[in-house]
DNA sequence: TCTTTATCGAACCGCTCGGTTCGATTATTT
DNA sequence: AAATAATCGAACCGAGCGGTTCGATAAAGA
């Protein structure tokens, strides 16, 4: 104990190791992430990182091994920001139809937003060549909210509101209804603005009343 | 008049003019698109085009503008190859179930085809900086049996057998439903082979037996 | 057989890439 | 003020890129 002098870092006052500076490691990132976005992986240059960072070359190879490693990173760190506390809107509202409009409606906002198209469109279009970053992103995207909205289906139906025999297909036949005609388009570059809330808004709409048509309890 | 002999070329046995011999060509495109597939539009080099096509370097030039041009031909084959027959599912069956049955089951092999993934994953990839490619693959894609199936159901509810107020909407929505949980993991690569025959036709059942519970004229 | 010409193939161009190195600089710590 | 070390920045490396050129080759037409 006694001194915490050398070896403890007590606070965060210090100054920091080599390539451990937490600042400028977002700093960064925050670069890569710009020029990735509007270049692609393979089109994205090292130099053109350094220069949107505002960071020296040797820097950048101090806090990552290389560009790949950058990348991984980068992804990791976004598909967290991206995925975070929709499952929560789900119990939140009062009835079913609620809840399962604001998850709707969540979910098409996220997943036509600027930000995730394009990390989605640069993930695909590396998944071939670096088949784990495209599953890990995956897993900890779709699958994330997909098992949540899964067992909320399980347990809706165990208490008799909804009749749902395969809630792990029923749930993906929701994420898909939720985004029915836009994320595609989206992604595709067909339609190149985020959708409007009004869109969002009617297909969420209606991606509730065909699923309840077909998984509400049998009126008899 | 008189003699055929300069002008014309009366049937396809004269000698090919330079870059216009169809197969050469067809050759070159077949060579890329193994090249293209698995390594990328930008990770692939127009070296290894010419090595895998059989071709030289300089009549691929004769053939092609340069490398953006090869691409842009040879996504125009293959779409064209991808997306020709499928809408005459639709009609051939029987009962409403059988059309959209066969429909739904046609859809799902071909978009959890490798050929089909592969592509997709690069256009998507590139789509950011050349959009009009993005735009035309979606548009003779998606937008081209999108519109078959929504006049079907424009007609069906007219001879009310069915109940479909958006039929653009619902399309959109059969679509996503017949793919449900497929499309999307083999686009990120978290399944990487085909889906299997039986997976496609649970899925499309499904996809049928939810869209009819929530389109079916109203039994009263 | 002689001419024409589409294709070949290899060398070449200028350029940029990812990655490394290393002395100068700058700011923190003692 | 002196010492320490993280960061900078610019030069450098070999390799590969897309694209061009041009004489050699071989096959088709006369």
């Amino acid at each position: 104990m006694s001194d915490t002098d050398t070896a403890d870092c007590p606070a965060d006052k210090r100054r920091h190791a080599a390539g451990e500076d937490p600042k400028k490691r977002d700093q960064i990132l925050n670069g890569a992430w710009r020029v990735f976005m509007d270049q692609g992986f393979d089109a994205a240059s090292m130099n053109s990182i350094c220069k949107a960072a505002g960071v020296s070359k040797g820097t950048i190879y101090v806090y990552f091994q290389n560009k790949e490693d950058l990348f991984v990173a980068l992804v990791e760190k976004k598909r967290q920001a991206f995925f975070e506390g929709i499952g929560a809107r789900l119990t939140g509202a009062g009835s079913i139809e609620a809840g399962l409009m604001a998850y709707a409606t969540s979910l098409g906002e996220l997943m036509t937003s600027d930000d995730v198209i394009r990390a989605q469109r640069i993930v695909i279009g590396v998944v071939e060549r670096m088949p784990e970053l495209g599953q890990r992103f995956f897993d900890s995207g779709a699958r994330h909210f997909l098992t949540g909205l899964s067992s909320f289906l399980r347990s809706e139906t165990a208490a008799g509101r909804l009749d749902v025999p395969d809630p792990d297909l029923a749930s993906q036949q929701f994420v898909e209804l939720a985004t029915a005609g836009l994320w595609r388009q989206r992604l595709f570059g067909r339609q190149n603005a985020p959708s409007s809330p009004d869109d969002i808004a009617h297909v969420a709409r209606e991606a509730v009343r065909v699923f309840l048509a077909a998984y509400r309890t049998a009126p008899r």
